[in-house]
DNA sequence: CAATCTATGCTTAGAAC
DNA sequence: TGTTCTAAGCATAGATT
């Protein structure tokens, strides 16, 4: 019953990894919109992973500069 | 001395904000690694904010998947 | 397998320096 | 201004449904 300290290192067991990331990933983009929404600012996370039938983009844009946000990104990737 | 519940909203006073934008970044940036690390899988997050003096792209690619990521994100950017 | 629960560990707002 | 401190609030591992 006594929660372990999380080892940080791959979970090869496939159900817990699949678990954990779904867990994980929807805290990850809760954090990223809440960062967005605080500061003002503009933030993009895609994760690339066999979780999601195809690779997620998630933008969190404030007004409408999604499109100049996208530019920027093409720009620095 | 009692701590307030954040309101979830732009945060107006500008050191308040980026004191916030600071420590939020560095644990967005912690847990996408810790993602990438768990689960085995390729992220990528993208700021663009005043705070920082260019944009800013953390990637986070398992063994040498970088390039393949890249590419993955042009095309779906 | 996904959804829910909850005790535990982690993050971070606000204060002090 | 940046750094450090720490208790309140939040995320989540593992169990249960």
């Amino acid at each position: 019953m006594i929660r372990k300290k999380v080892k940080l290192a791959y979970i090869t067991n496939d159900s817990s990894r699949k678990a954990t990331y779904k867990k994980r990933n929807k805290g990850l983009m809760k954090r990223m919109s809440e960062l967005s929404t605080l500061c003002g600012i503009n933030a993009c996370a895609i994760m690339y992973s066999p979780y999601e039938s195809q690779l997620e983009l998630k933008k969190h844009c404030k007004d409408n500069q999604e499109k100049e946000m996208t530019l920027v990104m093409f720009n620095n990737i």
